[in-house]
RNA sequence: GGUCGGGUGGCCGAGUGGCUAGGCAGAGGUCUGCAAAACCUCGUACGGCAGUUCGAAUCUGCUCCCGACCUCCA
């Protein structure tokens, strides 16, 4: 069995074995947020994608520093305003309130996901001095060049003398110039395909440092170059983000790398694809859109109920990262009753004790095998839906054997024991599910209150007074309780 | 237009030369006072047209359709 673990990375567009840099360790940058308005369910898709990869190194016993920054600067619109001044400005806030108040409501999305937080979670604006220094650098290596004030990296003379260019996103110099669009200031670049590393701040600018060019602020690309060489060093394991972001993003934090330290960064560079909405692109214009909020109270036209977070993170879970993910609310629901299957399930597993006696069969074997596939699929660049696929496959056994329709028979103690663990460390470490059939609080009073109702229902059916233990099933299905009748007595669930 | 990724059973979604996931929905059965739950069985799908092959959903060519990116984007 292989149990080696296998990533795709963009760069070489092939599945490589992971070999970190330094053994046991990995290091591991992930775009963030822009944080100028509500984090948008596209980004909470790569980031729960991200939070599993991230999960599972650790499960393998990596000590990983993981790195996700936050963008509150240097990312401009179409005009050339920064995202960050026009959110200021619109709603009449300083800057950094606009960054604080994104952020905190990014940081309570991710919560709700159930998405760790990542070791270190740098801000754009708070590396202005390690970006100033960068520039610096490449300036010095001759990859850029000064024009009043603004400083651009020089693509046409890093191609020609690097030649690697576009090998992210398989794009072509000649296509970059033809295509390029019509921008502000593009007159002082040399070149289309030029971009700023370091910008002139205009009068009316609000954010703005000094800096050997003047006053000015730092452009997009150079931040996550700047800080993932701080925290990561110039070379590390693993760069993730968006699938949007290749180009020109990424595209542009390599060159920056190769100009500045002559290292392209990561090793592995990883992709999430795009979030769809009923087959299309999520857009605010056209009305094709849903947030994470929206998305939990059922209050938008694309959903006939409310979804809670972990359904929608088991959702996620059941497309691979590198697929686009079409949210429709038939997809939903199906995910919702799936996810309370495996809930249900393991929660029966934990429950189950082995009657004896302890002989290896072939049930033992069959088990053995599925649990080995668990963790191939799980290998195998992070397959999650084929992982939850041979969960579900056991899900069948461990039900039958909880029915009495399997026999415990070949099945030793030690192999149910270690499924046990298997379950507990899939759904809830490395998935991140959390059973939210499980009450909250008040679940001591409602457990005995339960447990009262089912015993005085257990009495109305010993005597076959069906009016009142039906009257009972049906009044507590109202209440969104479902009973739950089986040999062993009779369970409850939350729905 | 360029680049890339797709089109899989009623829906979602893996897979990728023969052994042909999984979830949801559906049919039949077991169980049950009746149900529900659970279990068992069932559908034999891979856009179209050619080709390669003993054998293709999987490879090649052509074609149709869809999506993403192309300096706003996770």
């Amino acid at each position: 069995m292989d149990h080696s673990l296998k990533i795709y990375n963009s760069l070489s567009k092939e599945k490589e074995i992971f070999q970190p840099l330094h053994p046991g360790r990995v290091g591991m940058y992930v775009c963030g947020p822009t944080v100028y308005s509500d984090v948008h369910l596209g980004n909470c898709r790569t980031f729960v994608s991200f939070d599993v990869i991230y999960r599972y190194l650790l499960h393998k016993g990596f000590k990983v520093r993981y790195v996700r920054n936050i963008t509150d600067v240097g990312h401009l619109l179409d005009d050339g305003e920064d995202r960050m001044s026009k959110g200021a400005r619109v709603s009449q806030l300083e800057p950094m309130e606009v960054a604080q108040k994104y952020s905190n409501g990014f940081h309570d999305m991710m919560r709700m996901f159930n998405a760790l937080p990542p070791s270190i979670e740098p801000r754009a604006t708070g590396h202005i001095p390690e970006q100033i220094e960068m520039v610096q650098t490449i300036l010095a290596n001759g990859y850029a060049y000064e024009i009043n004030g603004s400083v651009y990296f020089d693509t046409l003379k890093f191609i020609q003398e690097k030649g690697i260019y576009g090998m992210l996103s398989g794009r072509k110099v000649d296509e970059l110039i033809a295509e390029s669009r019509e921008l502000k200031k593009q007159d002082e670049k040399r070149h289309p395909a030029d971009f700023a590393i370091w910008m002139k701040a205009s009068e009316e600018h609000i954010m703005r440092w000094r800096s050997p060019w003047g006053e000015g602020f730092p452009g997009w690309h150079l931040e996550c170059s700047a800080m993932s060489t701080k925290y990561l060093g110039e070379d590390f394991d693993i760069h993730g983000g968006g699938n949007d972001l290749k180009f020109p993003h990424h595209e542009n934090e390599i060159a920056q790398n190769m100009g500045a330290c002559r290292h392209t960064g990561a090793k592995y560079w990883l992709h999430t694809n795009m979030l769809l909405l009923n087959g299309r692109k999520m857009s605010k214009s056209d009305g094709n859109t849903i947030s994470p909020v929206e998305l939990f109270s059922g209050n938008s036209p694309h959903v006939s109920k409310g979804y809670s977070p972990m359904v929608v993170r088991f959702f996620m879970l059941q497309t691979h990262y590198r697929s686009t993910l079409d949210l429709t609310d038939e997809a939903l629901q199906a995910a919702e009753k799936g996810y309370r299957r495996l809930m249900e399930a393991n929660q029966a597993l934990q429950g189950l004790a082995h009657p004896g006696p302890d002989i290896k069969g072939p049930l033992d074997e069959e088990i053995q095998t599925l649990m080995g596939q668990v963790e191939e699929e799980i290998n195998d660049d992070f397959n999650t839906p084929k992982t939850l696929a041979r969960l579900f496959e056991l899900v069948s056994k461990i039900n039958s054997l909880k029915d009495g329709h399997l026999s415990f028979e070949g099945l030793t103690s030690s192999t149910l024991d270690q499924l046990k663990t298997l379950f507990r460390e899939f759904i809830f470490d490395i998935f991140g599910l959390q059973d939210e059939a499980q009450g909250g609080g008040d679940s001591a009073a409602l457990d005995g209150l339960m447990q009262l109702i089912i015993e005085m229902r257990a009495d109305a059916r010993q005597r076959k007074d069906w009016p009142t233990s039906d009257k009972i099933r049906d009044t507590l299905k109202e209440l969104h309780i479902q009973l739950k009748d089986s040999k062993e007595g009779t369970a409850w669930v939350k729905e």
